[in-house]
DNA sequence: GCGTACATACTCGGATACTACCTGTCCGAGTCCGTAAGG
DNA sequence: CCTTACGGACTCGGACAGGTAGTATCCGAGTATGTACGC
């Protein structure tokens, strides 16, 4: 019963994704730099939301960057948390009831065990409550205890410094931790 | 987000020494044997249950072994989903927003951020689910869906052959596997 | 001056070591039972 | 026959290896850019 760390890391950074203007792209370098985490550890988890799952697009080549494939209204944490986690439930019934000595026939078992049941019924309310919060949810919550504004103030001076539109400007240097 | 294959030994386990009589005991090589599970690593997870939390009795000695403390009806799954995962949160929040370069000040954190929150409001909904379902429940709902009662049949035939109150009778041998 | 071709540098993507936790196992401390000796 | 002391065996308890998943890192494939050359 323990998350990776990289569950953090991912909405963060698709939070941070959801305050981009429409086509411009970010790349994993300047996510990791802003956070403050490995680079290619990020990339891994970047990956499983682009590539497995579709939330995210990603632009190859210089200038090139990650971007959100939906709208931030339309990702929820239960989105995140598949992507990187699995979808496999986290209760796994090994059937042990049919197992040791003198077992009962296997048609006795037809139906799941009352514990798995429970178990999973329980892991279902768990998703539905992280499926209800959205991104933008999550972004307007974060502004709305974000009294001076201060913390969104850094998060749009990342943005409007280290985003860019694939085909335009020049790519500026990353700037130095 | 992955639970420990003990979680599951333990709760049958729990569920089959609620239909103890008063007082009497079970070994855990019996319980092991039922399930048809390595003792060893069972003993493992029946001391969480005994010695951190005080969900199960120890009777040491030999015919000794274990016993609920508490009524099946006062132990719900939550209480064993704690007792072997630990009660700290599946999700932990590193708190990456003060990280990276020129981070803001820490007055600015006092309160944890929204993200966290969700999370764990999210695993506060799981846990409340776990909590609502006791021990009994489980063993009612085993018993309701085994119609012609076959597998507590065997559940009852269990129990009769290998409880055993200390300071009474001989202790019979552990059937072969 | 304009178009084209090329070398370059930057990006993501997947494959590769390292670490921590879960899994599985072992041996030792403690306790009660059964037996045998003594009164 | 009853009491007492002892040996034995069984139990739980904590300490010790092995395997798997998460963590951290590296190098390679691919692409748009910027420049240089030719027209």
């Amino acid at each position: 019963m323990k998350l990776g760390e990289g569950v953090e890391q991912a909405i963060h950074c698709v939070a941070l994704l959801s305050g981009l203007e429409p086509g411009a792209v970010v790349s994993a370098a300047a996510l990791a730099a802003f956070h403050g985490v490995s680079v290619s550890y990020l990339l891994k988890h970047l990956q499983a939301l682009s590539s497995s799952t579709g939330l995210l697009e990603t632009v190859p080549g210089p200038r090139g960057g990650y971007r959100l494939a939906r709208p931030a209204s339309a990702i929820s944490l239960l989105d995140i948390v598949l992507a990187l986690e699995g979808l496999a439930p986290a209760f796994r019934c090994a059937e042990i009831r049919q197992r040791g000595p003198d077992p009962l026939p296997g048609r006795y078992f037809a139906k799941p065990c009352g514990i798995a049941a429970a178990m999973l019924k329980a892991e279902r309310a768990y998703r539905a409550e992280l499926a209800r919060v959205t991104i933008a949810d999550v972004v307007a919550g974060l502004a709305a205890e974000d009294s001076d504004g201060a913390i969104a103030a850094r998060g749009c001076a990342f943005l409007t410094l280290h985003q860019r539109r694939p085909g335009q400007g020049a790519a500026p240097a990353l700037k130095e931790t």
